[in-house]
DNA sequence: AGTTGTGTTGAAGA
DNA sequence: ATCTTCAACACAAC
């Protein structure tokens, strides 16, 4: 599940892999990913076009490209991207992590001047793919609708504190993963960012005091940090673009440890369902 | 073997 | 308007 943390995670290594690059060619199966013009318009409008930079806005991906184009990507549930070079298959530890069955899903190649590929693996094929203007990106109803960037500079305290304050009534744990209020954090971190600021996920906004308000603050910035370092979490389907898996779910706290004892005071991580997702919480540790 | 849970987001329903 | 539910889809686990 590619949260923030997932995405930055892509978006420094394609920088570092295919950032100058040009694509030469693509190829699809599946071409209703495409969503804003057919697979064969989409393959005559991206061929020849250099890719300039990467970069995101919460959960979407952005391949800023020559000739005013921006070639933009969401992963949703189950997409990640890898990309391969013709040579060179083996990891730094020896493992080709592209013969994992996680990364067996892909439905669309870039194909690259300089001999690499660019691919989409996408089991459940939630994914989405758009390639449009560059300068209508921001005007994308769905761009246009997004809150502000969880790591971005304006995503200052006090934003968040007005954030807060236009959702009184709302679970604080919903709140973390409204896009369209705050952008980047999925369900795997609003169970992590909460055990951290120590607050129970159903706890109404209009309960929460200055001082927690400003304790939770923290408690985002400093969980997405450490998951960015941790490369991210892979408990199923997300891996970087060498297909290897992140290591932040090593260090979770509560996130899919219901029944383990907290490690924080020995009580049972609880699981409970909000927003149709599940919350993991340790109700001793979190008020 | 059929049912259920998984979780992002847009769209449909209330 | 705003909240809730569902559909998109595939697969593992029960």
């Amino acid at each position: 599940m590619p949260e923030l943390p997932e995405v930055q995670t892509i978006i420094t290594d394609l920088n570092e892999k295919i950032k100058g690059d040009t694509v030469v060619s693509f190829w699809t199966d599946w071409g209703k990913t495409i969503k804003n013009k057919s697979a064969e318009r989409f393959t005559k409008e991206i061929g020849g076009r250099k890719i300039l930079g990467v970069r995101r806005i919460g959960k979407n991906i952005f391949l800023d490209l020559s000739g005013g184009k921006t070639l933009y990507i969401h992963l949703k549930m189950t997409g990640h991207l890898l990309v391969k070079s013709s040579k060179l298959k083996v990891k730094s530890d020896g493992k080709n992590y592209f013969d994992d069955k996680v990364n067996q899903y892909v439905h669309h190649i870039w194909k690259l001047k300089s001999g690499r590929t660019l691919e989409f693996s996408d089991l459940r094929k939630f994914g989405k793919i758009v390639l449009e203007d560059t300068d209508k990106i921001n005007f994308l109803k769905e761009i246009k609708a997004l809150g502000v960037d969880a790591m971005s500079e304006e995503f200052t305290f006090a934003k968040f504190h007005e954030i807060l304050d236009r959702k009184k009534k709302s679970p604080v744990g919903l709140l973390l993963m409204d896009q369209n209020l705050i952008a980047g954090i999925g369900n795997i971190y609003r169970s992590e960012i909460l055990f951290d600021a120590e607050i129970l996920p159903t706890r109404r906004i209009e309960t929460i005091d200055l001082l927690e308000r400003k304790k939770l603050y923290a408690s985002i910035g400093k969980i997405l940090k450490k998951a960015i370092k941790y490369r991210g979490t892979s408990d199923s389907d997300y891996r970087d673009t060498s297909g290897a898996p992140g290591g932040y779910q090593k260090i979770a706290r509560v996130y899919r440890r219901d029944k383990q004892v907290c490690q924080k005071c020995g009580t049972i991580i609880k699981r409970e369902v909000l927003g149709q997702r599940s919350i993991f919480f340790c109700e001793k540790c979190q008020k």
